[in-house]
Order: structure tokens, then C-alpha cells, then sequence
DNA sequence: GCCGAAATGGGGGTGACTACCATTTGGTTC
DNA sequence: GAACCAAATGGTAGTCACCCCCATTTCGGC
């Protein structure tokens, strides 16, 4: 078990001036530098220093940059939730909750992961309890949105524990994808991954569905 | 959303020497304090040494206890997993995966659950994402656990997909029911609230388990 | 070129946690 | 009860993540 955390492209448009430009460039600097020594050393046997000197910033400025040394593993600058809550909202009524976020994941937000990242970035999670921790706490955040979109979706006024129940439910799955994707490096495409979960999903509550004696 | 962590009774027998007696209250001593200044003034604000001066120890001791400051919030010294592991590979083919884990639940662990403990605990660990996300990976182990046990019952070697996606599932219908019981104050009867869970995703299920066309 | 604002670096401080060593204390043996 | 061992404890010093404040540099508009 790994855990859910993706990071998204950037498809920068480069700002106009010459400060914003280095900003980013500072920032991918760090970036890059945390990765490769967490890569080649471990997370845990990296030091702030170390990353700052490879970056050549002070550790001063790396913390202008990431609030925590985790956040470099963790943060993913855009925040799609908002998105993904919307596209939920607007699937049609007909539709199952698992149909319903199955379609909206497809259509908002799988094609907007970087792939290499997302591994480089999962290969150090997986390293460290704390990461997971933190990773997962994340996704715990997604539930709370899964819940109130389902909510609305349903036309109620506040989600009830039908939506918590189905929202905890639904995040299980696609955990259970993306940590499918993340442990076999990354490879093959995460939407097909993510599809066939859901209908594994799908074939199993129809197992589910049926009350037994004993 | 919360977690999942629960803290299990210690119906200790009384150990014959004088040495672990005061082991075990020391250890109680630690707790206490720590969780009485958590409640207080909560868990980032509260220092070790604080801790420790309250229950009347040295830092050192304190860390010879707990591994971390985080770990006496989310420690719960008896290891109930493997007896959950076997009551849900004893628990008849005939019941589906759902049932089963319910079944074993209520039959082995519930009723092993100090909810005093448990509310205290609960209600530090939702102040601070640093606990909520360690809670929930210590939740992973779990995963890990029901996927291994639902694989064995169904006699594969080793665990499928199927299974791990049931065990994502199924873990988090359990922590929709926890949370929810967390969240009411750890009034009431845990084992209810699960059952009342495991319901509704049942009847969820017969929602999910038509494919439809759009 | 000038000036305000933003970005950076450095120093000092706190708190979690570790490693090491010295001391005390509970249990045992005679 | 004296001697002895092992476990439990306390203290010191050190590392590292992270914060706060202040001085300096750098960029961009004028």
C-alpha cells in the first residue's frame, strides 16, 4: 500500500517578468535537487542543508519555498479539487455515485498527470512512514469534497452518512488504483488502471448487494 | 473526516514483581500526562519536557516509553490485528467479503474497545494533520492485513486485485463508521454504528452494482 | 540613475529526538 | 543482611527541522 498522491503537469505560461521567471525556476531548482538526494540517499538521511547547497539557496530560502521538507514530496502547486468536485456535481442524475466520480475522474483529471514526477515522487513516499502519513491525510481532504459533491449531487443540504459511507468507499478504490499504477513504476496509462477498478468495484457490489442469512 | 484509531482496554493481570508494576504505571503516568496537556493546551503546544515534568520523569525516560511525542497518542499496546486476521479467515466461504469482515469485527475486536481512551485520544488527533495523517497510515497496516485475509479465505496464494480493492473498500466503510462514532463523542455503541454502516453500504451496493449506460 | 518592494542570507533560538555515560534501584544468590 | 547483576533512570551534548528578525542584495518602474 502505498499511497494516492499525484503530481499534476505544469504547463507553465512563462510570466512576463524576469523576477517570476527565477522564482520558478528557484523553486524546480529545489525541487529537483530533494528529489534526486532523496532518490540516491533516502529521505530520511537527506538534510535541508544538503538540498539547499545542491539548490545553492540557504536553507533560509528553502523554507520561503516549502513550509516542511515533506511539502517537496507532497505539494503540487495547482489544486484540481475544485474541479473534480464541479465535474462531479454536473454528471447526470442517472448516474450511480460510482459512475458519476468514475466519469468525472476520467474527464477532469487523469490526463493532467506528470507521470514522471508522480513516481519519483511515490518511489520516496513509500520510503517513509511519515510521508504515507502525510500523503494520505492529503487524500483525506478528497473525501471531504467526494462527500459534499455527492451531497449536492443528490440535492441534499448537508451530506449525510450515505454520502461519508459511499465518498470513504469510492476514495478506497481509487487508492487501491493509483497504488496498482504507483507500484508498477508508473507504466501503462492511470485512467485504464483506474477503470478497471471501478469495475472490480462494480462486479463486486454486485456480490455484496446480497443480504445473507449467515 | 477524523481517523480511525481506536485504543483497546488493557484488562492487565497484574505482573508478580514490583519492577514491571511500576513500568506499567509509569508508562500510564506518561499517557496521562501527555494527554490531560493535549486536552489542554494542545498537542503542538505541549512540549516532552512539559510531559515529562508532569509525570514526574526525565525527558530521556520519556522517549524510552514512546518512540515520538506522536506515538503516545496513537500507541495502543496490545496488537489485536492477528486475532482479526483469523476470525475473518475462520468466518464461513458462504459469506461474502463484506459480511464476513462485519461478522469478524463484531465477534473479536469491538467489545475490546475503552472508548474514555479512545474520545481523549480521538479528539487531540483531529487537531493536528501531522496525527491525522499517522493515524490513518497506521490505517494501511490494516489494509494490508484485510486483503491478506480475504485472499486466504478465498483460498488464492496470494492476494488479487479484487481483493485489495475490497479491502480499500471495506476499510473505508469502517473508518466512515468510526469517524462518525469519534465525531458523536464516542457515545453510544461502536459496534451499532459499524453495523448501521456496513448496512448502508450494502444497500449502496445494490445502487452501484447496475452498469449503466451513461 | 533612483527608490520601493521583493528576494535572499545569516544569526540566534526552540523543540524533537539520539547516543553515551554515570547513578540508582529491584531482584537474586549466598 | 551483604554482595552482585541487570534493569531503569537522569544528565549532557549533539543533530536536525524549523522559526524570527535584521541586514543586504536585486529587480522593476519611473
Amino acid at each position: 500500500m502505498i499511497s494516492a498522491q499525484v503530481a499534476l503537469r505544469q504547463d507553465d505560461e512563462l510570466p512576463t517578468g524576469l523576477r517570476p521567471r527565477k522564482k520558478i525556476k528557484t523553486r524546480l531548482a529545489i525541487e529537483d535537487a530533494a528529489l534526486a538526494l532523496f532518490d540516491e540517499h533516502g529521505y530520511d538521511e537527506t538534510t535541508v542543508e544538503q538540498i539547499a547547497e545542491l539548490a545553492e539557496v540557504s536553507t533560509t530560502t528553502f523554507f520561503r519555498y516549502f513550509p516542511s521538507k515533506a511539502e517537496v514530496v507532497l505539494s503540487h502547486y495547482p489544486e484540481q479539487l475544485p474541479a473534480l468536485r464541479q465535474a462531479i456535481i454536473d454528471r447526470p442524475g442517472s448516474e450511480s455515485d460510482l459512475t458519476a466520480v468514475r466519469r468525472a475522474l476520467q474527464s477532469s483529471w487523469v490526463e493532467a498527470i506528470d507521470a514522471q514526477r508522480t513516481a519519483r515522487k511515490a518511489r520516496t513516499i513509500a520510503t517513509s512512514p511519515l510521508l504515507r502519513g502525510l500523503s494520505f491525510e492529503r487524500g483525506l481532504g478528497w473525501a471531504d469534497t467526494l462527500k459534499d459533491a455527492l451531497a449536492q449531487r443528490r440535492g441534499l443540504r448537508r451530506p449525510d452518512e450515505q454520502c461519508a459511507i459511499a465518498a470513504m468507499a469510492i476514495l478506497g478504490v481509487l487508492g487501491a488504483a493509483v497504488d496498482r499504477w504507483i507500484g508498477a513504476g508508473c507504466r501503462g496509462d492511470l485512467g485504464v488502471t483506474i477503470e478497471r477498478s471501478f469495475d472490480v468495484m462494480t462486479s463486486l457490489c454486485g456480490d455484496w448487494s446480497k443480504r445473507r442469512r449467515n
